[in-house]
DNA sequence: CTGAAAGCGCTTACAG
DNA sequence: CTGAAAGCGCTTACAG
């Protein structure tokens, strides 16, 4: 360690140094070491510090090969705020399904190369899966209750529904996620608990898995005399194969079929008709992920979850009053 | 190490076991080994292996935070075959721009904490940034024309710009993407030389982003007696902005104009009108990029390029004849 | 074909 | 407040 020759001292206290940046050394060998390692631009070698800690300082990301685009935002987000706390991200791309998923995240934590592992997509069961071990799925954030708020993903539900009925919608519709996804299962849950509640009647729920063509199909499959007069589409790329299916079937929408989507991507806002949609703040949910996930690591309580909502409906064309309510 | 005493030899001869796979090893010993490593358990401790061989095994993946969404499957693509290779990645998100991106990646080199570094958008110029440091950028793989044979990405919009003028359309209007963006470049050199190679007449060219307003703003702005049949969109959801724009000002498509767009995402199928579209295989471009960055790490010659084409034609309904050639 | 010695750059107690 | 000793788990020559 050239520094601390250069900056007349031990390699220890230069270890020190970058450990706890300074506190509790003498100002004048702070000052020396600083001028040292301006000279020579050191950086400390992250790998043998790891491998004496046994710490490694990484978290690996867990993506799917399935999904045909991802936000980037979220994953953006998450790194940002991993580098922010001294952890790296490791990206672990795994093809196949669940299982193959859940394999991959045992191996990853039996080699140790890792400290947490965050999964973009559904593992099944986590307790089985890794006991003790820091694990976070974002796309299951939403079922901590303790950290959101029950039903945190369910309210923009609620009100979806809730503002259909108040423009006179009796019967509806729901094109389910794929049910593998718990943002999926709430919301077909709370679209059904709301249903109930509200006293209005749901014709069905098709069972998706996120694709325009699970849209398309739930509604080319609708009985010409069903009644339904809203169909609530559990994402925009969903929705989009709604709009689609209900243009063949001659069917304007929202004169007499009103449609929501979720996740307000660019295309909802261009689409004929524009589609009411749910804006999801991706950042502040790869930022609440990981900061989670680093609480885990560290042993530490898990962080307040923002107290503004990161769901926001935005009501567009592809909504309206129910065919009976127009003049 | 446990698993030397386990098989009766020392840790040295573990050692070429993992890093030889038994090559010029006695059977019996592999045998040993092999036995005592399946009843430990035992990984070999990858970071005390980079430590001693100054080699980390670790690719960067540098993203940018701005696009709204990625195609996770160049990613995954991308990490499989990483991961074949022995190799791990490292994501790093990057907020703001360019020069952002530039200063992160100069610093991912300055620590030496990765093998080489490959960034999904662009980094401006390359030789500058980290001369021989591998490096590769998958937004600009299409550069690199010893790997590619000259404008691999532009022959598409040859066969857009020929295909169009089959049907008879004489003016058109592109709507270009990020001009950052190698492949946003190019798609607009080609258009231009095969506008002229064929005798046609461009209308203009659009300043875009890759977003769907760009698109909208594009079309908007098109005076009423352009006299422009046929819009080339650098991408889907550029033209989903475009369609938008054609319909508020009761152009119909592809009866008044004929909409190209470029990616063939899902929603290109359902839009109204499906939209005609470039297929991309993202998968083989992620696998490709990586094998290229990887045979730079190690200094090998670069992977020859896959013979058969990344891009296909997918002609759908926004395309049709010129409006003087209709019945 | 295999083992004993040395060292990668750091951190961790332990002295002083 | 700082330094000397020991060791993390591996690989690299060098012998044998």
């Amino acid at each position: 360690m050239d520094v601390a020759r250069l900056a007349g001292t031990s390699h220890e206290t230069v270890s020190r140094y970058f450990r706890y940046s300074g506190m509790g050394m003498k100002a004048a060998t702070i000052q020396r070491i600083e001028t040292a390692v301006k000279q020579l631009d050191y950086h400390p070698n992250l790998i043998a510090r790891s491998m004496r800690t046994r710490v490694t300082g990484r978290i690996a990301v867990v993506l799917p090969a399935s999904t045909q685009s991802m936000p980037s935002r979220l994953l953006t987000a998450a790194s940002v705020t991993a580098h922010e706390n001294g952890f790296s991200l490791e990206i672990v791309g795994v093809e196949g399904g669940m299982a193959s998923r859940r394999k991959r995240i045992q191996e990853l934590i039996g080699w140790g190369q890792v400290d947490g592992v965050m999964s973009i997509s559904p593992v099944g069961d986590v307790s089985e899966l890794a006991p003790g071990f820091p694990l976070v799925v974002t796309a299951e954030y939403d079922d901590d209750m303790r950290a959101l708020g029950a039903l945190a993903d369910g309210s923009p539900t609620a009100e979806i529904i809730e503002s259909l009925a108040e423009l006179g919608h009796r019967r509806f519709l729901h094109v389910a996620g794929s049910p593998s996804w718990s943002s999926a299962r709430n919301r077909r849950a709370v679209y059904l608990e709301t249903i109930t509640r509200l006293g209005l009647e749901s014709f069905g729920i098709a069972d998706g898995d996120w694709s325009a063509e699970s849209g398309f199909d739930a509604i080319m499959n609708l009985p010409h005399d069903s009644g339904v007069t809203a169909v609530f589409a559990a994402s925009d790329v969903v929705a989009i194969g709604v709009l689609r299916a209900a243009r063949l079937r001659e069917w304007s929408v929202p004169e007499d079929l009103s449609v929501w989507g979720w996740d307000d991507l660019e295309i909802a806002r261009f689409s004929t008709p524009a589609l009411s949609s749910v804006n999801v703040d991706r950042e502040a949910q790869g930022r609440h992920s990981m900061l989670r996930l680093i609480a885990k690591v560290r042993s530490e309580p898990e962080p307040e979850f923002p107290s503004y909502s990161l769901n926001r409906l935005v009501v567009r064309e592809s909504t309206g009053p129910a065919p009976d309510r127009r003049a």
